[in-house]
DNA sequence: AATCATTTTCAAAGCGCTTTGAGTATCAGC
DNA sequence: GCTGATACTCAAAGCGCTTTGAAAATGATT
């Protein structure tokens, strides 16, 4: 069933049908709710294809999901972003497209999306420190939101972060204040822009307390929950092991607690652990008490509004860059507790 | 830069250049060569919006991911699926898009991908035990593959599922063999297709030797870790406990682990558990020995595979369905051992 | 040189919608 | 009864591409 056949059979002109449709004030009431009617009927939904050409808005936005080229992995907090951000494009009317795309294909990804014209606005996920794409989207022409920031960026773009400096500061904070001095780091990989900031932190706040960061405390790779079992036994047997960890995510956390285990320790009281949390729904921190102390913050409502900003940015393209900078909050869970040593 | 101002700029019509760059054989091989490189020089894409309109092919596949509506959550299991899927479709110049809908509006959900003319096809996912969605899609007339299968649904139609009932009656038995004999199972929600059918091999091995199924060790959850966890407590705390558990996720495990943690005992000691695995990058069940033991089949390649067969059968409409029934491995990990009790 | 087959190129129609610019009723006011 | 608003409705152009059916150019054959 299409506009013609449908105008057809209401006796109608295609223009006074499309117009009935789509709410245009000139055009009599009684005659809407008769078109309205007859579409509802006969199941009448215009092809998007065709009205992507008409309107030149394809009422769709893009996900360019990166395959780490090395461990071909995909990380499962997109899942969660996604959701937030795919209940968004829901209401109000968008698709939402993906492209996976491992690392080297990204820039060709994004121009591919902006010269085929199959969305109206990409969000970039992941951003490195000097990420090239800011200024690729930006020549470009696209609408973009990015989720997290790019250090060295001079452009004003749109972004949603979470304070992770100020985050990773407060979680060493606290188990300082616990009595721990030899804290690790458990972080993500530094070229990701993210990790960057949450070692500042990190490092600040062990300053702050005058103490030197050591390079033996500190890792850094793709944030599995191998990672975290791997780097934990390391840590563990070191001369002179740390009390506590500070980590960069759930999944590497659970990798900790599997290694503390074995070890046959118990968090919170042998080590201590404090973790981000991105509130993943599976594998959530609930429980009376949080399994784990960590610095929260849902991935899944920064989908929700990475995806609001982004809508509106495409519905007003004028508009001033959208900036937002979320505090985490800190739960205390039963991962941590005073350094006994 | 369209065809338009490409056809100006060679000179040439533009049948003869859109022809030229769709490998068209009755265009002169100089000629195209010149088309293709001015193409190129000028980083000409052609419009997907026009393209699809003029050929009635959007080159895009649709994934609906449904949203269980009382949880909001999303299987993380997806995430890597996608990542699979995604990668055959770019290998084919094909789009994915997503649809997050709640449970409810998956039906409409459907309706409108079809109507809309979106997508030339569809992955259902999460298949109920009758789902009504085949026969919906059948009715619509749109490819479609199913990962997973639905029961007692007549039509004939493709499907991409591993082998729940013997991959469970191995694990099952697998633990019988280890001298256990209360077997607890950690089941997800049975109006899915796959847990219905888990069930069953879990029975049939329990039947097989002689045990009869109890209630009290059967659980049927949303596969989160705290339901892990929760059901692991309550299971421990019984006056006769398990000293096996089957589960239906590498998630719910962990929830396992947690719990036996918590209660001083040990995977493989004191409680054997023997879990599916979807192979999830992030929480790779590595090492040299697994940690835990499981009936492994990767659902990263399932997704490559259901999109292999889709892209198929939309290029051959009249193929006869494809279904393919995958065996699990069953690798033995450290979170089994013998009965000692 | 005329004819036919083949290769190469083209103009134009069409995909299903929106939107412009114009036309026809309808009705008030003079 | 005529004019000027106002309210409805319409035919047709256009979005950027593919594809059909035909024409022009080329080459081979007689």
């Amino acid at each position: 069933m299409n506009l013609k056949e449908l105008s057809a059979l209401l006796g109608l002109s295609q223009t006074t049908v499309s117009r009935a449709l789509n709410g245009y004030p000139e055009v009599n009431e009684a005659t809407r709710q008769r078109v309205e009617a007859a579409a509802r009927a006969h199941n009448y939904r215009p092809n998007m294809r065709a009205k992507s050409l008409a309107t030149g808005r394809s009422m769709a936005i893009g996900h360019v999901i990166p395959i780490s080229s090395k461990h071909e992995m995909v990380n499962p907090i997109f899942a969660d972003f996604i959701a937030g951000a795919g209940e968004t494009y829901s209401d109000a009317g968008y698709d939402m497209v993906l492209s996976v795309v491992s690392d080297e294909d990204e820039e060709r990804a994004y121009r591919d999306m902006a010269a085929k014209g199959s969305v109206d606005g990409i969000i970039v996920h992941g951003p490195r420190a000097n990420d090239p794409r800011i200024a690729l989207l930006d020549e470009i022409g696209l609408p973009f939101v990015v989720h997290g920031r790019a250090s060295d960026v001079a452009a004003e773009y749109s972004w949603l972060d979470i304070n992770n400096a100020r985050s990773f500061a407060r979680a060493t904070r606290f188990l300082i204040d616990l009595g721990h001095r030899r804290i690790a780091l458990l972080n993500g990989q530094e070229r990701m822009d993210f990790a960057r900031r949450r070692r500042e932190g990190y490092v600040t706040a062990l300053a702050e307390a005058g103490i030197a960061p050591c390079a033996s405390l500190m890792k850094s790779e793709e944030m599995t929950e191998h990672y975290g079992y791997r780097a934990t036994r390391e840590l563990l047997s070191l001369d002179d092991p740390p009390t506590a960890i500070v980590a960069s995510s759930y999944i590497v956390s659970l990798g900790v607690r599997r290694a503390v285990g074995d070890a046959e320790c118990k968090l919170g009281r042998d080590l201590s652990l404090i973790t981000h949390d991105d509130d993943l729904s599976y594998l959530g921190n609930q429980g009376d008490v949080p399994v784990f102390t960590s610095t929260r913050s849902s991935v899944r409502q920064a989908g929700r509004r990475c995806a609001e900003i982004l809508l509106a940015k495409i519905a007003a393209d004028d508009m001033t860059p959208v900036q937002e900078l979320w505090e985490t909050e800190l739960m205390v869970g039963d991962s941590t507790g005073p350094n006994n040593n």
